[in-house]
DNA sequence: TTGTCTATTGAATCCTGGTCAATAGACGCT
DNA sequence: AGCGTCTATTGACCAGGATTCAATAGACAA
């Protein structure tokens, strides 16, 4: 990826010419500040990356979809992954900030507040939660990691919430209710088949469960 | 993808010089049957791309390391990602067939069974089980749906098996535990912080609660 | 041996990710 | 207003990996 290129051989007529391929056809350059431009991206990024497959999008589209050229995205992002990976980044401090629940509630309370607005977030943020579900499924260790260190986050207000001290039985179960939790939050994006209250009250009522089984689990 | 190629000159010389390039240093041609190859084929994709990302196994690689030409992965497989596609469906085949339960054994013992050889499946086809949950980044609809139609089969061998007919909130409820089950084992296979029976046991004791409450959620 | 089928090959092609020199937008200063 | 500076923006260019394709050789039957 760290590409030696040739030295270019540019003529006197090909340097003149340079970037003025019939202007009149174009419109100005339309010049942003860095932090809308970038914020642009990650957005339009997000957007596409939830619809389609990583591989599916290309460089190419992303740029023509912003009204970009390909330079300027590479000029924001090192790559077409950190591009990704930053977007990704995004969505997930973005539910991270939308699920914590305010922190004078009774612990009952924060579970079903925080499982509210994680679904509130699952239904308003559709492809970019999407996205975010499956940019985890990679092997690519970075972009895992910004799912898990989210898993992680949201396992420890649950941990920080127990009665109880975490053995490693408890904390393998909180992970997979969380597991649960996203298995039906797409499940149920998909086919809206459970109404959401439902669906909270289960969720908030397995955390229980899900707690106290493994609690006596020997 | 469906690229249209402009039509080759080729001149004389190199057509009498194709494939003749110092055959000297070259095993000759190993033809196998075609099943055999493919099969071939396939365990080798699921080893690269269990190992590593998609995308940082090329088909260079793919073809070095089975000892074949890149032509030849094209004859048996239209793209790459076909031969990924088809490495995961493998895998998912013998996941159902290996996690069956006999017949005649009472539900509860077949839970326990399903889930026991789960997890020995896990850990005797380690990256390629991760392989599959992990399906590739940002996993595009063919390949969720390998993975969809895994879990939705496994969901109805547990539904054939409940004494209630299955409601919508008990369908989800189910594959919630099956995002528990894949979370917990994914964790189990990273971590190695529980015993395996008290996981079998915990995810045993837990379909009982996941249905019993997603039962009684009005 | 000859003919046929097709698995196998390696060179060629193309597309996508990435590079880079030139340019123009925006701002400050005189 | 004009000039200088900084840098966001551009489009042409490049390389590597995915894919194509015509030629060849292995295997089998007559």
């Amino acid at each position: 990826m760290d590409r030696r290129v040739s030295p270019r051989t540019v003529t006197q007529k090909a340097r003149t010419q340079r970037l003025r391929t019939d202007p009149g056809d174009k419109p100005p350059r339309a010049r942003l500040l860095v932090d809308e431009r970038r914020a642009q991206l990650l957005a339009l990024g997000l957007s596409l990356f939830g619809a389609r497959s990583y591989d599916e999008v290309s460089i190419d589209e992303l740029a023509r979809a912003a009204g970009v050229s390909k330079g300027l995205l590479y000029h924001y992002f090192p790559t077409k992954r950190d591009l990704y990976t930053a977007a990704l980044r995004h969505a997930a401090q973005q539910l991270l900030e939308e699920t914590l629940p305010p922190p004078d509630m009774l612990p009952e309370d924060r579970a079903r507040r925080g499982i509210e607005t994680y679904l509130s977030f699952a239904e308003r943020h559709g492809p970019a939660y999407v996205a975010l579900m499956r940019g985890g499924l990679g092997a690519d260790s970075e972009i895992v990691n910004i799912l898990e260190e989210t898993r992680a986050t949201i396992a420890q207000r649950i941990l920080d919430a127990l009665p109880i001290g975490p053995t490693p039985i408890v904390r393998a179960a909180v992970r997979g209710w969380i597991g649960f939790v996203e298995a039906t939050a797409l499940d149920w994006l998909a086919h809206q088949q459970v109404e959401r209250g439902r669906l909270v009250t289960l969720l908030t009522g397995l955390l229980v469960d899900v707690v106290g089984r493994a609690a006596i689990t020997i």
